[in-house]
DNA sequence: AATGAATGAGGCTTCATTCAT
DNA sequence: CATGAATGAAGCCTCATTCAT
């Protein structure tokens, strides 16, 4: 049995010509998957046509990810990938604004620029996240806003309410103000965030809220 | 199609007893399937188990339901309907009482009583009324909300707000609200109510919103 | 147990009435059965269609008929017997012609007046007969020629000709042409015989079957 | 669709092993259809019986054959393969013989040789085959006999007759002599074949067709 | 590392037939 | 005699995964 591992590499460039193709199929696969999850949704997209359009053989696919979950996974980490960088770039650029309304426009223009995916991974395909994560999109998302809201709890701004809950729903707002674009792609991501923003400046209007003219028991 | 009615009427009673053997049936398959679909999931449920859990053979499953998703329609169906009769029972009761915190604290109710099959509804694998109905169930809960919005937005209450989207965006919160209690069963329907109700009624402390002290740029 | 079966009918026009209530039934049966088995082919046929258009219930049709083999056997016996009856007709009122063209002409005019019933027997469905009765249809269809041609292979007509296997190929010929008029209802079934019957008489030119020049070998 | 050809040419025998495991995989699968196919007849016949008779998994199947209709039409295709070969050989063997006896012969002979086989593709199982392509079976073997009787219809030589019903009422004629031998194996094929060219020949006995002795009427 | 033919468990669904009413 | 809900065996087919090359 000759084994022809061949530990010293022959070039010097060789590493690096193996590691960028094996990069070029990840990639191939992971766009592959993005057109076919999008298409099809979760369930329904099938290994077989994902590696057909990424053109590898299926064994390929396997040396790769473990299995069509984990795919799925690192598609969603490569979305949440860009909503962390944009939103570290809003943070850098603008440090003196605050932290929740710049969080929200830059998610909401993150997610218009890739509506598809994130309603992928904000819809109802997510079962596999929610399974084995918990939420983790949403939760991931709601994490941005529970500092700014714990500190505003521990100055006394927000009376009763639990600045982890109220993180959540606001999530589960924006989620969704994602969803919303499935149907029509209006209003726009900035448009979007204003009526988020003006929601959350004012509540909704005290008429629809009590009993403004008897005086309840 | 000639319906010969009673052709053999040896007693009464004998249309009204298949009637309520194929009704039980029904119920036994529906409560089955509630059962499988909280536990596995609607994905991962088999008819195979659900028909063994209700003891049914196979071939009955198909004389009362298509497939699987009328399956989970119906299901949906009957949580809906039951919280159409509650929302209708309040606002029969309260008359007087606005309607959005009145129906937001019914949902809030009846969806806490049967939780898990709320989380089914409104979770992710509800991909399929997604899907057929275009999210019904998220739809149908803010339907509620959009005839009092619409009308506040005509007494000039809303600015700039669209009343339709502001009614999904309320409806996100709600769901998550809902699928909070995946995770914890607390707080309780009365308090979840308050915290939601809190937030609509003074949203968020304008600190967290607004640049308070310089003047940007 | 009371078992109230009145062996003694109480009105003497009982009994006829039940007779006559049966038959119908079975003809609506069979009615319903002719409709899909053309429709959609024996195979493809279900009884829950056949009795859903019969109007009666399933248990019904298992009064009638055994089986659906046996729904297409007396469907089979139906045009059988509409054939027996129009080539004696046939035979009775033209006593002196020969009686193979008679009757050829017959079961063409017969299998043209009910093409599709005739197609379903002839063609390639009634592979249940062929296993069976092994071509009862063929068979019954070669049966009639037998006689003649083995009077004419007595009277030293026939050469080396076999009258059986002569029967079969005359068969062969006018299923092949009921069949044909699947595809087109032309020409009608006298022309049809006129076709037959011509190259009956003469057979093929002989320009087509023998080596006309040269002495081969 | 990249085809990298050869990126690992450990041997350059390799493709074609590969190529030929495929093969040998599709000839038993085709073996043991056929084998099933004759025994059960098409209807009968279970996928699940012929992978048990070829020894590979369900999944193979599909790997070959989209359905068993495919696979169907592939046994078809096999038959009308080799008589093509045979009729081509005898063609080239006989240039100066007329046509139409030498193919009524060969076809005779390749028929008897797989005997089976053509009766499971001119008897009744073959109801697919009329679906999809129209009877082409019988049309195939028709399709031989149009040129040269049109050739002769336009010497004037057929009369009344039209060359294209011919061809196809000597097809029926040719297909009901192969069903014969699925009741017996006698004559054979020379035989039959006389027998057919015998009553091509001269068709029947005048004293069969016609009226000898009395002026009807 | 890449290939892709082979695997096979197990899902869904149909439908002829029965039997209690 | 008529009913039709219930039965359940059995077929078809998919598709994630493996492994020899």
């Amino acid at each position: 049995m000759k084994k022809k591992t061949t530990n010293t590499p022959s070039t010097f460039h060789e590493e690096g010509r193996v590691a960028r193709r094996r990069a070029r199929v990840r990639a191939d696969l992971l766009a592959a998957a993005r057109q076919v999850f999008i298409q099809r949704g979760y369930q329904e997209a099938t290994i077989s046509e994902i590696i057909q359009i990424a053109d590898v053989a299926m064994g390929t696919f396997y040396l790769h990810f473990r299995d069509k979950e984990e795919l799925l996974l690192a598609l969603a980490e490569e979305g949440l990938q860009l909503l962390r960088e944009q939103i570290h770039t809003a943070l850098t650029a603008h440090p003196d604004q605050p932290l929740i309304p710049l969080i929200i426009r830059t998610l909401l223009h993150a997610a218009y620029q890739e509506r598809e995916l994130f309603l992928l991974l904000c819809a109802g395909e997510s079962h596999l996240l929610a399974q084995t994560r918990t939420h983790q999109a949403q939760q991931g998302l709601a994490a941005h806003f529970i500092p700014p809201l714990r500190a505003a709890k521990e100055r006394g701004e927000l009376k009763e309410s639990d600045p982890v809950l109220l993180a959540h729903l606001l999530g589960g707002m924006l989620v969704r103000a994602i969803t919303w674009w499935f149907d029509q792609d209006e209003p726009g991501p900035d448009a979007m965030a204003d009526q988020v923003l003006g929601m959350l400046a004012h509540g909704l209007p005290s008429s629809l809220l009590t009993n403004n003219d008897a005086p309840t028991s």
